[in-house]
Parts: C-alpha cells; sequence; structure tokens
DNA sequence: GTGAAAGCGCTAACAA
DNA sequence: TTGTTAGCGCTTTCAC
C-alpha cells in the first residue's frame, strides 16, 4: 500500500497525507498554537505512517530559542583525566547556557576527521579539542575550521596551526617528578611511557631525559624507557615485562609513569613479582586522578590542573563566540604541582622528602 | 568604522562586503568550486570582518553527505561504568558511520531536559538515554522526542513511556550477590546504597532485601542500608561513618555496594581503621570496571555487561533509523554474573566458594 | 570564475 | 482552529 519513495519523507509529505497545512503540523510538533484534537491525531498518525523525521530548519527566534551547544573532543573515552576536563568544561559551559557535547577520536586520526566534521555539521557554537598527532596527521579539517571562523581552542599544541591554547608545561613538569626521584637518591631510574598519538608522551619523555641529562651519576638506558600506553592494562603489562626481566641490580628503584592508570597497572604486576612499593621500587603517576588517592599505596604524582583546563578551554572558547570580532588567539599555559604521598622511598644517600611543588612560577 | 548591528551576520552581509554574490562566498567555503585568489582573499577577509559564522541549511545533497550523528545521555561523566557503556555504543555507531556525541545530566534532571533539547536541536539522528528518576520528574522532553518520532533506546526504565529499552535485571543480580554473602555464611550485613536519581540503586536495594527475606537467621536492620552515592569518595565517607561507630558485634561482615567505586572507597576507610578485607569484612562491588581487577584486594563483584548495552542500543537505535517504518518499541535484558576475586571470605558455617553464575537463563 | 535565480524544509505572521 | 503567504540562510543549477 505504501508507496516507498527513496527520498525521507518531507512535512509536505506529511501535510498532504494528513490532509492540512504545513503550518499545522508545524503547530502539532512545537505545540507553538493550539491543535483540535482529531486533527493533532491525524497529523501524529501521518507522521507515523510516514516514520517522518523532522530536518533542520535556519529560522528566526526558534533557532535562537534550541539550546545552543559546545563541542569537545577527547583521545580517551575510559580515562579519568578526560572525565575531569570535561567535568570542568561542561560546569562553564552550563553557567554561560551551553550544552556540552563531547565525542572521542580513540587516538584515531580519522575518526578524529570524522568526528570534526560530524560536530560541526551538528551546528555547535564552538569547538574543544585535543588533537591526535600521528605521522600522518593531515589537518585539513582544523583549517576547514578555521576557515569557517568557527570558534576553537585546542587542549594541546598543533605545530602549523594559529588557534587558541590551554595547556601545561608537561616537559617541565615531568623533569621535575624525575628530579624528585633523583634527590630521593635513586640512581637507576625508568619510564613507562604514553601512547605514540600523544604528544604529552612525548613531552613527558623529553622531560625525563633532561632530567637524566643534569644528573650524571644517575642511570636510564634506552631500554629504560618502555612504551605502555594510557591504561591500567598497559602498565601492567609493561611493567611485567620490564621487571620480570631483571633482577635487583638491572632494574630501576624508581620510575616514572605516563599517567596514574598505567602506574596503578605497574604496582599489580609489581604485586605479582614479590616487588613492595616503595620498598623494592618507587612509583611517580602522573595527572592525579582521585584514584591515586585511593590506591593501597597511595600514590605520589603530578597533578595536572585538569578541571581549570576545561573550565578554562570553555571559558576562551565563549568569549570567541560572544565577540564581535575575530579574536587573536591566545596561549594559556597552567601550572602543574607534584603531590607526595606514599609511592616513593627515599635510598641511603637521598634527600628526605619535603613538599615541593613543580612548575610553579618562581 | 564597523556598524554592529545586533543580529549575526549572514552570508548575504560578506557577499555585499566582499562584493561577490552568495554563491561565491558558498564555493570558499565548501570548497565546492574553483575560486580565484584574490577572490577568495577578499572572501574570506570579509568573513574575518564581519566574524561571520555559518548557520544550518537544510540542503539537498550535501545535508545528506555531512557527518551523521547519534546521540547519548549519561548522568555521571566520571564513572568508569558509562566509559564503557559509551565503547560499546562508539564500535557500533563507527561501524554503521556514525558518530557518537555524548552528553551528562550529572543526575540533574534540569540538565537533562536541556541536553535533550540542545541534541534535538543539533540534528543527531537518534538518541540514547539513560534518565534521571526523582521525585518531580516531568517527561514532558521525553514525550517531545516520542511526539517527533526521533528514534529513541532508554537504558532505563521509565516508567509510562513507551520506548525500546536495554536493561539488566539489577533486583535479581544484586539480590544474588547477597545470596553469594549469606551462603558464605555471613549473618550480617550491610550494602552502600547508590544516589537518590538512580533506579538501578533502588533496585539493587531491593535485591538486597529479598536475599534477606529468604534468610531468617541474616540480620540487616534498616541502619545497614546507607546511601553511599556513586563515587570512590562516596562509599569511603559512608564506610567511614558505618564502621567508625560499629564494633566486632554491631557490624556487617559482609557489605554489598551500589557499585565498585563505592566499593573502592570503602577498602580505604576500612584499611583507615585497621579492619582487613576480607579477614574483617568483606565486600562486593558492582559493576565490574576494570578497577576492580586491579585493586590491592581484587574485588568480587557483579559484572554488568556494558560494552554490550551500549552496542545493543545503538543497534536497535539505528535499527530505528534506517527503517521505513515505525517500529515496535522492544525491550532487552541483558544478564549479569557475579566473577568472584579475593574480597570475601568464607565464615566457619559458610559453603565454600565456587565459580557460580547469577541471572542466567536457567 | 562568477552571478542571478530557483529551491531546500522549515517557521512565522496574519487573515479567515 | 486552520490555511495562505512570505520569509529564514544557505546551496545549487545554469547561463555568461
Amino acid at each position: 500500500m505504501t508507496v516507498h519513495t527513496a527520498r525521507r519523507a518531507t512535512m509536505d509529505d506529511v501535510a498532504r497525507l494528513a490532509d492540512v497545512s504545513k503550518a499545522t503540523v508545524s503547530a502539532v510538533l512545537n505545540s507553538s498554537a493550539a491543535v483540535r484534537e482529531d486533527t493533532r491525531d491525524r497529523v501524529l498518525s501521518a507522521i507515523a505512517m510516514l516514520n517522518y523525521r523532522a530536518q533542520h530548519a535556519p529560522n528566526g527566534r526558534r533557532h535562537a530559542e534550541r539550546g545552543a551547544s559546545l563541542g569537545l573532543i577527547i583521545k580517551e573515552v575510559d580515562n579519568p583525566y578526560y572525565a575531569e576536563v570535561i567535568l570542568g568544561a561542561r560546569d562553564v559551559a552550563e553557567e554561560y547556557g551551553y550544552t556540552l557535547v563531547v565525542a572521542s577520536s580513540e587516538g584515531q586520526h580519522e575518526v578524529e576527521r570524522r568526528a570534526v566534521h560530524a560536530l560541526r555539521g551538528t551546528g555547535i557554537e564552538g569547538l574543544m579539542l585535543t588533537p591526535v598527532l600521528d605521522e600522518t596527521a593531515d589537518l585539513a579539517h582544523l583549517f576547514d575550521i578555521k576557515r569557517r571562523n568557527i570558534p576553537l581552542v585546542l587542549l594541546e599544541r598543533v605545530r602549523g596551526l594559529r588557534a587558541s591554547l590551554v595547556d601545561v608545561d608537561n616537559v617541565r613538569a615531568s623533569r621535575l617528578a624525575a628530579d624528585y626521584l633523583i634527590a630521593r637518591g635513586h640512581k637507576r631510574l625508568a619510564h613507562f611511557a604514553g601512547p605514540a598519538y600523544s604528544m604529552h608522551s612525548e613531552e613527558r619523555v623529553h622531560g625525563v631525559r633532561l632530567a637524566l641529562a643534569g644528573a650524571s651519576h644517575v642511570v636510564l638506558t634506552d631500554n629504560d624507557i618502555v612504551t605502555a600506553g594510557a591504561h591500567l592494562a598497559d602498565g601492567y603489562r609493561a611493567a611485567l615485562t620490564y621487571f620480570g626481566a631483571r633482577n635487583a641490580t638491572s632494574r630501576a628503584t624508581g620510575v616514572t609513569c605516563y599517567n596514574d592508570l598505567v602506574a596503578i597497572g605497574v604496582y599489580r604486576a609489581l604485586a605479582e613479582l614479590r616487588l613492595r612499593v616503595p620498598d623494592d621500587v618507587s612509583v611517580i603517576g602522573f595527572d592525579d586522578i582521585s584514584l591515586a588517592e585511593y590506591a593501597a599505596v597511595p600514590l605520589t604524582t603530578v597533578r595536572m590542573p585538569k578541571r581549570r583546563m576545561g573550565g578554562l578551554a570553555a571559558q576562551m572558547l565563549i568569549q570567541q563566540i560572544h565577540s564581535h570580532t575575530v579574536l587573536e588567539p591566545r596561549g594559556e599555559m597552567l601550572e602543574s604541582e607534584l603531590v607526595e604521598r606514599a609511592s616513593v622511598a627515599t635510598l641511603p644517600n637521598g634527600q628526605p622528602a619535603a613538599r615541593r611543588r613543580v612548575g610553579e612560577r618562581s
């Protein structure tokens, strides 16, 4: 009975079938005017009949009324770090009446590209982005955003793209974590690094290397920098391999990790290998997710100002949105600090632990 | 110099300022046709001048081309449970070429309402939702979705709304967790419950009560059901209060928790109170987030099929979207299972632990 | 390469 | 309560 047209049903189709005008259909859809019961029903069943779904209308009042939204693209859904960033952005967004919608690239460049495209299509007012950086990185979709003058804030630097940025000096933060281990008397270090698509991971590795460069009596070979990843299982596997293949004289006594999740994974591997934290191995994490405080051995870590990063990014984005002129890109570097807990031991010749801050403006 | 109009600049404004036609502006924005270098530049600087940002066009080809998206509204950003659900939904969405965009209500009904509204406005093709249920729950925005025939899948039942559903029988799952404790010889139980806005929390409390009803020799007073929440800190605080105020004879020897996060929070409180898991207190979580396996004492818990829930929801949603007819709402109940790890002790008269499954179809 | 004009699917104003 | 008509801002022919 039904005539199957290839195209999607339109409001006109519904109006025709229900034998009313488009205006009436619009009215029942939006409750914008009173419609008699039976007319309403006719319209509704016509909608059901045709499986009609409204498209978009770029129209006067209504267009402004509908809740505006801000987009955020992250790289890992199952990473509490991003959860905190989201929360920070969300709070500010809500405060200004925006709904925050988030998508994740899961570290895949192509997915990021499509997400940007899709989000752009959904009519968000502005976009925050933690970019995926791989060697093949094609930035076309980002230049597209710039060309269209869509407000944009980056949460990790992209070389060659002039855009607002909120970030932390990861080199410095990571370096001072390694320095902390060195100051505690550790002579042999290791670093469990993050995923390849992360500029932050690169920076953190670099920070560790810088610390070592300033301490000639401390050892860290290329084999002591092991690629783990961003998750619990990554740290677990990497540590199992690293410590499983080494004895007390050939392994590091202190390790820094890409993030807290990796550190907790390392914990587990250590436990299985009957190595105690911090007696046998000292561990430092990164990010300071809430879990760090809840670990059996509370984790010493570098605190990232996650909520502030998200909040500030949203703030800057909204500022761009509200501006009547094009704003100059702005770069904000936030500070991090070392949080001392119980996962680092002071070795015989080390300086005793004392609260110290990392990355403060002198 | 600039004349400030209240309204947002339109394509016409840009065209006029650049002294070209709208068609040309459209061409440079979409790279849909070749435009001479200098014309392009004129257009681009006109865009910058006016801070023009494109609005939406509900148009022929282009409209279909732009990446389609699916919406998902969750209740807690910083809960790994949802991260897994998202991942499941995301995988299926990607498989079918959709981008998943997620928003969070953070348990607030009003925020949910606005998120639904905003997402609807962004032109998503369908919506998945974990509804906030509070006493004042106004369902208008959900009926709105139905009225507009926007494909919808619920991830928690809403009374009075006929819509597709993916869920787990939480009463049963929770009940069997309590049964497990009873079978291990525990005579006094407690339950650390979740947030008020969660139907699942209610169901889990109910499940515990049912288990108790079938075991007259086991004690659980109203005081043994304590409202904690959904996070680490909630479990920590609740357990500190509960166990801090009781001695060995007046406290539970086995507790079940709303979720794993609460359980890990309970762990910490117990450690501070010098109570050991499972020697002094046995703990069961809920959800089986990956952290459960990584806890110092691996956590026994009820595994929710999180990824499958998300994946199935997306599947059902896409099916509705692709359908040329309106589909009947479909309800899928998924199965959960008890995962035995190390956090439950068998008491003198209890049956020894043995792998057992919860909620299997006989 | 570029512009004029027609049209997209929708909402809004007003008359009936 | 309903239909007519006139837009909304954008894309897309199709001449030139």
